[in-house]
DNA sequence: CTGTTAGCGCATTCAT
DNA sequence: ATGAATGCGCTAACAG
């Protein structure tokens, strides 16, 4: 690693006070614009690139921002960090990914860690739905950290969050369903405790209750969001006395198990059982049988959770705020729901 | 924002020195095991926590690494980040994630950017294979910042890589849609100035030579990772008098264009071609017309990545060394290609 | 074994 | 408009 030239090496070369320098590389306007020039000049001359540890030091900010996500090897989340990301960029952050795999102790050790290396502020969807009751969680509160939650949130005073509009997503998903003549809607859902899950589920009982049909809280399952946890499930709801003639799932990966467990079974989709999942992932338009699903728009979504960001982060008044952004869902009904493609 | 407890205040309240209290957490040999013990008691009774910028600008180093992938929204990056963190997280370093959609200036402004936020060094997969001609690449190498490059990757001195025999994977691929039973073999490529994508093509080309058949360079196409690049080739395939009884692509996702196409035409998989392609992304297997594919074990292929920067970094020898690991693929054969499933 | 001193690189307050 | 001095929090060299 070659020697980096600091302020103090222009410094000398200029026989000027290394303040000067650094005054003249911030704009700072109590400056000549003669020794403004020079010293631009010369730093470029000198490949001088501003130390960043040096500045957070003084500065008391990283310009590092954490982003806590479940898992990054699903298009959603991936697409969230990339919306994230191009808003951060040119404000001069960056972004430190850590991945929970869904586990409890990943995420508090995650969030400690993130706090330990000065992060300017933390990104997260949460995985642990208690995780309010958490002590070091309780301290990153304390703390006064920006935090902000982004499709897996809770209700927590001061902390903001940016979702889609869940109720809206999945009443639309059920209500498409009950249009192609399904009766018995089974629902694949997830931690209740969860607000996205609470939300999607409460969408999908009022379009039922709406509708005029039964509902049925034996349909509701609650499983994590995999294939094989949906294959399993579904292989549950296919075996009841009375099963099934619809599947909204939570999510697009139980979706497909729910999927290759139907057809494992010998029955048809769209014509026995109608199936529609949520998210939109990638795999959900590329199947032969393509899956009806619920777009988030997460770019978007990233996007605005960063934007947040930036105003808590430049807002100094500290007082305790609290936004709630929310986006609209798009339903995109596809091959698994459409009975009569007429 | 509370105001942190730094070594100062724990030294005050003991009324020792700060240099003393810097000892006992950071177990130094010279001191009393009293002294060490009742100094980590009262930090953790004030929630003590070290100042990792102030511990980066001291000692040079940032715990921090940065990570350059051309997109984190496929199964392959994701997985390979995934290992690098199981690695690099218990020896106290955190990752940073940049991607360059496969532009060019974007990979060299992360670049930049990484070294700007001081980084320990870069792991890297290559967007550009050109990247050796641009100068901010070329001051990074006389930087001497640990750089290695995982799967797109270069030949240049003195950096290491971590792979996969692609040769072998592409001979292994080619060799299995001979075996079926194929004569006229279609090579979707990529850029080949990038090593990878060079010995995929070498290696599908010495398959077809060792088998006797003709080696026709038509029925090569260089497109770059997308589906729809693969449809838009496959297109061009399909419409040669003497069209290809098999495709074998360098991408899963050109793989899966390229089945769209087909069955666009009216032609089965793979009765009238078959299809394997190349990374062994989760839909690969989805798909009810599951696709024969080489898998690249990613998340050992981080892992490996991250020991090799740990020994660059904690290997003080700064003597011009290259490493290159190479892995093994593994072919994994599946219906779009297997033509007698007796 | 522990205290003293100094410096990593920068920005900022107080002089001038 | 510029210089001098100081501190962000930590560690390491040098004393003792």
């Amino acid at each position: 690693m070659t020697k980096k030239t600091t302020i103090y090496d222009i410094a000398r070369k200029l026989d000027i006070t290394a303040a000067t320098v650094s005054r003249a590389l911030n704009n700072n306007p109590k400056i000549s614009d003669a020794t403004r020039e020079l010293v631009i000049q010369t730093a470029k001359a000198m490949n001088y690139e501003q130390n960043k540890v040096a500045k957070a030091l003084k500065s008391g900010k990283s310009y590092n921002v954490g982003v806590i996500v479940p898992r990054i090897d699903s298009n959603f989340f991936a697409s969230v960090i990339t919306g994230i990301e191009e808003e951060l960029y040119p404000n001069g952050y960056h972004v430190i990914i850590c991945q929970t795999h869904d586990q409890e102790n990943l995420e508090i050790r995650n969030i400690n860690s993130l706090l330990n290396a000065q992060v300017d502020g933390i990104l997260m969807s949460i995985s642990n739905a208690k995780l309010e009751q958490n002590e070091s969680f309780k301290s990153l509160l304390r703390k006064r950290v920006p935090l902000i939650f982004f499709d897996r949130q809770k209700d927590i005073p001061g902390v903001s969050s940016v979702t889609i509009d869940d109720f809206k997503g999945a009443y639309a998903a059920t209500k498409h369903l009950i249009d192609q003549g399904c009766k018995r809607i089974a629902h694949l859902s997830n931690d209740r405790l969860l607000e996205i899950f609470k939300n999607r589920y409460l969408g999908y009982k009022q379009a039922i209750i709406d509708s005029g049909l039964e509902f049925d809280e034996n349909l509701v399952i609650e499983i994590s969001s995999r294939v094989a946890e949906g294959r399993k499930a579904t292989k549950t709801l296919l075996e009841m006395g009375n099963r099934p003639d619809a599947i909204f799932s939570t999510s697009d990966f139980t979706a497909l198990g729910a999927i290759q467990e139907i057809k494992e079974h010998g029955l048809k989709i769209p014509d026995d059982i109608c199936v529609a999942g949520f998210a939109n992932e990638p795999f959900t338009k590329f199947m032969e049988l393509s899956i009806t699903t619920v777009d988030q728009s997460p770019i978007e979504m990233g996007r605005l959770t960063a934007k947040v960001f930036l105003e808590e982060v430049s807002n100094p008044s500290r007082i305790m705020s609290q936004k709630k952004v929310i986006l609209s869902p798009e339903l995109l009904i596809r091959k698994s729901s459409l009975k009569h493609s007429s």
